[in-house]
DNA sequence: CCACTACCTGTCAAATATAACAGCTAACCA
DNA sequence: TGGTTAGCTGTTATATTTGACAGGTAGTGG
């Protein structure tokens, strides 16, 4: 693929009308690169205990279907590296090798070369897997590929994200003040208010009225949601 | 710059012996592809009221000390953008919209133009800024640039890292069993312990005991404390 | 001057969380 | 068999949070 042409689909991603004209790019991409698979998900930052999940991906329906009857997703490397960290993942064996049944199971559905990259944004978390089945990637295909295909990635994701978010619950902006900030930032150190009020130089009855704000503010019943939420919209 | 060259210049970061010498790569690297400055910043994902951070840059001593003076960071939009999002950020006129003075400021120290883009690992979030005083990034640039710089920027920030974080004190491994993990996800989203004991079926008792083992294990002083460093830890 | 925002303070009652006491079952493995 | 781990439960006392009552100052801008 050319210079040209990647920039061609870098733009079309970004300009993609519907969630169903990305998917087909992102199809006719992969293969364009040497991959036969494809595999997205999303995680929104919050809730925690029963978070939004999205997932797409053109794997074959009998790996999705073992997949999800064996809920491989608790004990899949590939999830918990991306939940993590953005670094880009090459599969190899050193990835699976506390998950050798899963492994097993994917590499008989033709599921064993890969690479990955998760990117964020304020409202969650999306990564991107390119899969197949055959053909190890060599150092210098990572090497050639790796910049693009970080890029495409991100763009990817961004784009997807778009559309998932635009389809739900939004959070709606809040905007804490300074003193809500401060308050909000003791308490997520695991802080009393009677701390923070010694800490602030205030009365604690002042921190509680700070933190009553907030939690009305961020809609959360308690102060724990409050911090969570706090954090996962990036306010603190 | 060639590939060739490009790949010797990841392969000499992700082997750099020292700190030192990774600040020389990069800074070598940054002049070669056009930029005069770079400006790189870590900030841990805890503690939060006051965080770990760790700035490097070769920026003007007029400007850094401006900076530091006038508490750009609190309103700076590029720190804004790097802290909710990984996707890169192409400093434009809309960029800093919200911060005029900031904006002038920077500029008659030469710092003008600029691309930046943050990256996740698990103990904190990095940032790596190129900037430059003339010549804004064409549209060309930017499209034939991005995809090498987000490599770099990537692998740039991880062996950083690596230097940052192994220098200080970094929290133990912790292993959550199942139960503490459901009983801090449920925490995160508000629930008291009596209402996660009903979502479990378990005793109200037991819900405390196992969020006292969690307290133990996160080495937190109370259920808000252990909650956001699970979370940071991304244990949940 | 009025409306608005950020910030600050008090008291009281009820709900929750924290700490410390002590002890149970079941599964796994050496 | 004994040691380990995960999981579960009880009581009591104290600390902290939450909700609802009511009211204050200072600064900004129309």
């Amino acid at each position: 693929m050319t210079d040209h042409q990647f920039f061609e689909n870098i733009k079309a991603i970004q300009s993609a009308p519907t969630l169903l004209a990305l998917v087909e790019i992102v199809e006719k991409y992969v293969k364009a690169i040497g991959f036969e698979y494809f595999s997205y998900g999303y995680k929104a930052h919050t809730p925690i205990a029963s978070p939004k999940l999205e997932l797409i991906n053109n794997y074959p329906n009998t790996w999705s279907e073992q997949y999800q009857k064996e809920s491989y997703f608790k004990q899949d490397p590939v999830i918990f590296h991306s939940l993590k960290s953005t670094t880009p993942l090459v599969w190899t064996e050193d990835t699976f090798t506390q998950s050798a049944k899963l492994k097993e199971d994917a590499a008989s559905n033709g599921i064993e070369y890969g690479w990955s990259q998760s990117t964020r944004s304020s409202t969650g978390l999306s990564m991107l897997a390119l899969v197949r089945p055959s053909t190890p990637l060599s150092n210098t295909e990572i090497l050639t590929k790796t910049p693009n295909l970080m890029w495409f990635t991100q763009t990817f994701n961004d784009s997807l994200e778009k559309f998932i978010t635009q389809s739900s619950l939004v959070m709606p902006e809040a905007i804490l003040t300074n003193r809500e900030t401060e308050v909000i930032r003791w308490t997520a150190d695991g802080k009393t208010c009677y701390e923070i009020s010694m800490i602030l130089g205030i009365s604690e009855r002042t921190v509680n009225f700070h933190l009553k704000n907030v939690m009305i503010k961020l809609n959360a019943h308690n102060k724990i949601s409050a911090t969570v939420k706090a954090i996962a919209l990036s306010l603190v």
